[in-house]
DNA sequence: CTGAAAGCGCTTACAG
DNA sequence: CTGAAAGCGCTTACAG
C-alpha cells in the first residue's frame, strides 16, 4: 500500500506484474500466484476474477523472475562449432526434442572453431545460470569450467573430448570408423592410399588418422608422409592437397577424407582428375548417392549423439551421480560405388 | 546482519553471491558490484580485497538476477521450422552473428511445422521476456502475438509474413523466382512442366506456384492440373507426383520444384527414368553441380535474410519506431544442365 | 570513495 | 480458502 505506482524507467516494455492483477481483481498477490500456476485452494469465484483481470491487462508470468525464485531455469545451453553445419542440424535438433520434453529452453551458439569464443560463450551461460551445458569443445583445455560443474552446472561433452577435465562424453567411433573405411579400401586393393583430414589440433581429426595409420598398419602397408594432409577444411587447401597426392610419382590411387567438408571438396577434385581415384569419405552426406560413382562413407549418427548426450544431462540434473564417462556411437560404412573402386592401372 | 546464513532448499547448486562477497571482502554490496562491473570509484587497494574474494569463492555474477532487475534479457529468440533442415542452418547463424555483436544470446526451437508448437514455443519465449523475436511461422494466424508486441515484444518475421497482424517481415523473392526458372524452362523449349510444391497452406509454397502460373501464362501455356502437385515434401508423396507426372499420356518435359527437400527427392526420382526431364529447383542444394547433369537451382540467399531480419530487430530495439515493413531479398537462377535440356522428344 | 535501503517480479513458508 | 512478509541475487537512487 505505501509504493504502489512509482513507474519504472524506459525498458523495453512495460508489462503488467502480478501485483497488477491482484490490486484490479482485489485480491492477494498470492491467490493470483494460485491461478497462474494452477494451484489448488481458490474458490472458483475468486478465480474467474483473478482470469478476468488477467485476461483485461494482458498478463503472462515473467519466468525470468520466477526462475530466480525456484533455482532452476529450465533451459540448458549447446554450444557447437557452427550452426550452418549441416552436420550438427540432426544433433542440434535431437537436443531440442529432449530439452522439449523435460520442459527446457535451449540456447545455443557456435564456437567458431575458436576456444577463446567457447570459453565466452560457455560462462556467459553459466552466468544466466543454465541447468546444463552440452558443448562440442573447441579447445582443449577446460579447466575453467571447473568452478562452474563443481557449482552444480551439469556438462555433458559430445562429438571431442573435454580436456584436462574429467567430464561426460559422448562420441562417434572415430578411430573405429576410419580404420574399417580403410580396411575397405585396402580390401578393394589399394595400398597407396591419402588421407586428408581436419586440423590436428581436432581431437577427431587425430582419431580419424589413427585409425587410418592402424588399418594401413595391420595390412603391412608403408604410409608416406606425403599421403597425409592435415589442415583447414577450406577448399583451396583440400584441393591442393589432392592434387599434391596425385601428381607425385607414386600416386595414391584412393584417398580417405576426415570429414563431410573435405569430403565434398575432395568429390569435386576428383571429378577434374583423368583417372579414378577411389574415396571413403567420413560423414555421410546428401546426394551421396546420387553422384558418379555413388560415394562411399563412414556414417556417423548425430541425431544418436545428440540424443545421448542430452538424456545423459537430465540424468545427472535428475541426480545421476556416478563417475563421469563416455559414450561411443558407432558408426556405419555406406558403399555406394566410390570405395569400391579399383587401383588405376599403375601408371 | 539479522538473516546470514540459512541455506537454500537443494537447488541445482548453491553458488556464492555478491552477498558472499562482500562478507568475505570486508564490504559493502555495492562495492562488489561496482568491481564486478568494472564501475569506476573504488580504489585499488578495495578492489583487489574484492578481486580475491571473487577468485576464491568462485563468484560469477548471476546474470539472471541482473536482468530482471534491468528489465532487458539481452536475448532474442528464433522460431524456425527445423533445426535440422540444412536450408536454415545459415540463416541461424546469420541471426546469431548479429545477436552476437549485441551481446545477445540466442534461444531458438523447431516449430516443427506445427502452428500449435510454433505458439507454445513463442509464448514460452515472451515468459522469459526476451528482448525480441525472429519467427518463420509455421501458422496463420499470428493475433496471439498482439498483446506480446503491444507490451514491447519486438517481432520480425522472416522467410514468410506474418497472419493476420502487421509485423516486419523479411522475405525471399519466391514468386519472381519461381517466374524466372519457369520462364528458363520455357526458353529452353518446354511447353508441358510441372511443379511439385510444398504444402499450400505454407506462403512460399502459395507463391512458387503464383510463379510459375504466371509465366505459363506469360508465354500463353496451358497449365493442366495433373502438372501441378501440392503436399507435403515425404519422398513418398513427392515420388508418386513425379511418376504420375512422367506417365500421363501427355507427359511433361520438364519440373519445377518448390523446395530443396522436393528436388532431392525429384532428382532421385529422375535418375531411375529412362528419359531426360528437365529440372529447375527451388533453394541451392549442395553438391549440385556435381551431379550429371548439374541441377539448375533458383538460389535464395538464407544468409542474408537472417542478417536482415536479425538488423531489422535490433533497429526496433533501439527505437526504431517506423510502420512495419517487408523487405524482399533477391533470389538467383544458377543454370547447371538440368534446367537447360531440351525437351525429350515427342513420345 | 563507500554502503544501506528499496525494488525488479516472482515463490516460499507461514499464519489466519 | 486467502494473504502479508520475507527472500531469490542483483541494480538503482541516494545519502554520507
Amino acid at each position: 500500500m505505501a509504493d504502489t505506482a512509482r513507474h519504472s524507467e524506459p525498458r523495453y516494455g512495460n508489462r503488467p506484474t502480478m501485483k497488477d492483477v491482484a490490486a484490479r481483481a482485489g485480491v492477494g498477490l498470492k491467490t493470483v500466484s494460485r491461478v497462474v500456476n494452477a494451484e489448488p485452494g481458490v474458490t472458483p469465484d475468486t478465480e474467474r476474477r483473478v482470469q478476468e483481470a488477467i485476461d483485461a491487462l494482458g498478463f503472462r508470468r515473467n519466468d525470468s523472475a520466477r526462475v530466480l525464485r525456484k533455482g532452476r531455469t529450465a533451459s540448458i545451453g549447446l554450444v557447437l562449432e557452427d550452426l550452418a553445419d549441416p552436420f550438427y542440424g540432426p544433433l542440434n535438433r535431437a537436443v531440442e526434442e529432449v530439452a522439449r520434453s523435460h520442459g527446457a529452453l535451449l540456447i545455443n551458439g557456435s564456437s567458431a572453431e575458436d576456444p577463446d569464443r567457447e570459453q565466452e560463450l560457455v560462462l556467459a551461460l553459466c552466468a544466466r545460470r543454465v541447468d546444463g551445458l552440452i558443448i562440442i569443445p573447441a579447445g582443449h583445455d577446460h579447466r575453467y569450467l571447473e568452478p562452474e560443474i563443481k557449482a552444480g552446472v551439469a556438462t555433458v561433452f559430445v562429438d571431442r573430448p573435454a580436456g584436462k577435465i574429467d567430464a561426460d562424453a559422448v562420441l562417434s567411433d572415430s578411430f573405429g570408423g576410419a580404420r574399417s573405411g580403410t580396411a575397405h579400401l585396402v580390401a578393394h586393393g589399394h595400398r597407396r592410399i591419402g588421407f586428408i583430414g581436419d586440423q590436428p589440433r581436432i581431437h577427431t581429426a587425430v582419431e580419424r588418422l589413427r585409425g587410418y595409420r592402424a588399418a594401413m598398419a595391420h595390412a603391412g602397408l608403408p604410409v608416406d608422409d606425403s599421403w597425409v594432409s592435415l589442415g583447414t577444411t577450406a577448399p583451396d587447401r583440400v584441393h591442393e592437397a589432392v592434387v599434391s597426392m596425385l601428381k607425385a610419382p607414386e600416386p595414391v590411387t584412393a584417398i580417405l577424407t576426415g570429414n563431410n567438408r573435405v569430403t565434398v571438396t575432395v568429390v569435386r577434385a576428383l571429378a577434374a582428375h583423368d583417372r579414378p581415384v577411389a574415396l571413403v569419405g567420413f560423414d555421410d552426406i546428401e546426394l551421396a548417392d546420387l553422384l558418379d560413382p555413388g560415394v562411399t562413407v563412414i556414417a556417423q549418427d548425430a541425431a544418436t549423439l545428440g540424443r545421448t548426450a542430452a538424456e545423459r544431462l537430465f540424468r545427472r540434473l535428475d541426480g545421476a551421480a556416478d563417475a563421469p564417462n563416455q559414450v561411443v556411437v558407432p558408426t556405419r560404412l555406406i558403399a555406394r560405388g566410390s570405395g569400391e573402386l579399383p587401383p588405376s592401372a599403375d601408371r
